[in-house]
DNA sequence: ATTAGGG
DNA sequence: CCCTAAT
């Protein structure tokens, strides 16, 4: 089986190897050179070109440190090749036009054949599909089993009837994947068998990119690092020490691909939220940049093993075939294409920058002796506080040594926090430099309820407050943005690499196993019990389904509610939605009146019972 | 203890 | 996010 698909790998990526020269060669030269100036990142002087992630994640991928035995080599975009082969997936994939005249060259369908299946794709968007060589659309049964719930209740009923249900039978995920494809079809044309596999199983190698960062800073002065540096942060250094620039520079990229579909968000210029306005990116000069870039992926991508892991009828993943092949591994899932974080990468000018406190601290993973967590920058300032303490501050975090995840607080959402940001003890707070999770006015009554709660934990606690770890920061009063209103009081936003880090997860394990996926992605996050991610992971749904219905409304709706959430992520979750479907809702739920009304807002005694059970929970995973 | 679902 | 019911 393996051979067999070695054999029609190396077939594919042949024909593909010369799809690519082809293509090369038609385009103009400068073409070829700004292909390999955006894939290595590297100006032709050897800087690198400077890039601020903005959102940092966990630091621990930064400390460990880059093998970079892996790849030394001369030609840089032989490199890039190299590295594209083992990195490649599915990205954001905007310009179809281009790929399409790439696929001409392999593809034997006519150009009308291709205009059709645009139009259906119109209607398709994101959903998942597969393509024959004759072009005729397959789609898998199971959309219309197991999501078929799920999907129509969320409005999908009418792209539904677009479809032609394939003929494919029980197994048609693995006939799709060992059938493969040619190697000129598009993203869209995948099936979702190779969705899946791209996703789950092409286990991109971040240490190749961090090798060849590697080797590039190896090969730079101290000066050059300094310049490095500073346009990777956008501050001075006067540290000498190569190899402490190295790996902070280092860190800064490495972020950056941490942020992955951060920066296809980016591609997409659709992202409204704050940070992003400086660093539109035209995704027009690029485009045929990518779409070689992409169809290479494709090619890959297809010889990627695909792992049936059949969807019950219950709707849950029914077996760990997966686990077995991608568990082990981090994976990525559409991550945008290297070159598309290399250009990324060029692009963005700079960014708003790191609090210097952040970059000379990034590397002393120890807190500060009192446990204090200073604030010193405006920035800082601005988000240390939004917390939701009210009823957990008796929540214990045992994570004392961890290292973690101290995110970047920059780009606070701009809520106003006028509590005092008190110190807090346990580990830093992550900023949120984020989405607002949900999207509608969902919780309503619950913050009536909340705000309640709040109030009375906020005057018990002030008492004795500081020293109980966790009840610092603001007590929960509800902010006031301006005149917009009410915004979600503290609620700890959900910051887009904590999205990514769920739907990772989701892509992984499945949906329904929170506490796996809490354990594997999340352990590091004290907060975000099993249940919130459960939670998020509804709101995504739901909100990738409005995105669906109607952008436009969406459009609308994103200027009031902000809702930043980038249409990649967000179809992201559309394709997990197919894959995964989320566990049907099931609506009769007799009503529970006869009971006595629980006190809600009443008796500690009630909620201290449940907190305490939270709490057990959280210890068990912090 | 975990998950699904409703509020 | 909180809480409860159901496994």
């Amino acid at each position: 089986m393996e051979m067999l698909e070695n054999e029609q790998y190396n077939c594919k990526f042949g024909a593909l190897n010369n799809t690519l020269e082809e293509s090369v060669s038609v385009s103009s030269e400068s073409f070829a050179d700004q292909l390999a100036y955006k894939l290595a990142g590297v100006d032709r002087d050897g800087t690198i070109i400077p890039s601020l992630a903005e959102e940092l994640m966990e630091v621990d991928h930064f400390l460990s440190e880059p093998k970079l035995d892996n790849i030394v080599e001369d030609n840089v975009l032989g490199l890039e090749l190299a590295n594209q082969e083992k990195c490649l997936k599915i990205g954001d994939f905007s310009c179809p036009d281009d790929l399409r005249q790439l696929n001409k060259g392999t593809m034997s369908s006519d150009a009308k054949q291709e205009a059709e299946k645009e139009s259906k794709f119109e209607f398709l968007d994101g959903m998942l599909q597969g393509v024959d060589e004759e072009g005729n659309l397959h789609v898998t049964n199971d959309l219309s089993n197991d999501c078929a719930d799920y999907l129509l209740d969320a409005g999908f009923a009418e792209k539904h009837s677009h479809l032609d249900y394939g003929h494919c039978e029980g197994d048609n995920l693995r006939n799709l994947c060992s059938e493969g494809f040619s190697p000129g079809l598009s993203e869209r044309e995948m099936s979702p068998a190779g969705m899946r596999s791209l996703s789950t199983a092409a286990v991109p190698l971040p240490e190749s990119n961090f090798g060849q960062s590697t080797f590039l800073l190896d090969n730079m002065s101290i000066r050059e690092l300094h310049e490095a540096f500073r346009s990777t942060f956008g501050r001075e250094t006067s540290v000498k020490d190569k190899q402490w620039l190295k790996r902070r520079i280092l860190f800064g990229l490495q972020n950056l691909i941490e942020v992955e579909n951060g920066s296809s968000l980016l591609v997409s210029g659709l992202s409204s939220h704050q940070n992003e306005a400086d660093l539109i990116m035209s995704s027009g000069n690029d485009s045929s940049g990518s779409s070689i870039h992409q169809n290479f992926t494709n090619t890959h991508g297809d010889r990627t093993p695909l792992l049936g892991r059949g969807m019950g009828t219950n709707g849950h993943a029914t077996s760990d075939v997966m686990v077995s092949v991608s568990g082990a591994e981090k994976i990525g899932f559409g991550r945008p294409s290297l070159e598309e974080r290399e250009s990324a990468l060029l692009n963005r000018k700079r960014l708003r920058r790191p609090t210097r406190r952040y970059i000379e601290e990034s590397d002393v993973t120890s807190r500060t002796c009192n446990g204090k967590f200073e604030t010193s920058t405006a920035n800082m300032t601005q988000n240390c506080s939004r917390a939701r303490s009210h009823n957990r501050y008796h929540q214990k975090e045992f994570e004392t040594s961890t290292l973690v995840s101290r995110q970047l607080s920059v780009g606070g959402s701009g809520l106003q926090v006028s509590s005092g940001c008190r110190v807090r003890r346990g580990r830093p707070r992550k900023n949120s430099t984020s989405l607002m999770g949900h999207d509608y006015n969902d919780y309503k009554e619950e913050h009536r309820m909340l705000s309640v709660q709040s109030k009375k934990y906020c005057g018990l606690g002030s008492s004795h407050s500081e020293s109980h770890d966790d009840m610092s920061d603001d007590c929960a009063t509800p902010i006031r943005t301006g005149k917009s209103g009410i915004r979600r009081k503290h609620h700890r936003l959900w910051t887009l690499a904590e999205v990514m880090k769920l739907i990772e997860g989701v892509s992984q394990h499945g949906v329904g196993r929170w506490t796996d996926i809490k354990r594997l992605l999340f352990s590091s996050s004290g907060h975000r019990t099993s249940v919130d991610l459960k939670d998020k992971w509804r709101n995504l749904l739901r909100a990738s389904c409005v995105q669906m219905q109607n952008k436009k409304e969406v459009e609308r709706r994103r200027k009031h509610a902000s809702l930043p959430i980038p249409p990649t992520v967000l179809r992201r979750v559309r394709e997990l939605a197919v894959i995964y479907p989320y566990p049907r809702e099931r609506k009769p739920r007799p009503p529970p009146a006869a009971v006595a009304t629980t006190p809600v807002t009443g008796t500690g005694s009630d909620t201290s019972m449940s907190r305490s059970g939270r709490i057990l929970h959280r210890r068990n995973f912090a």
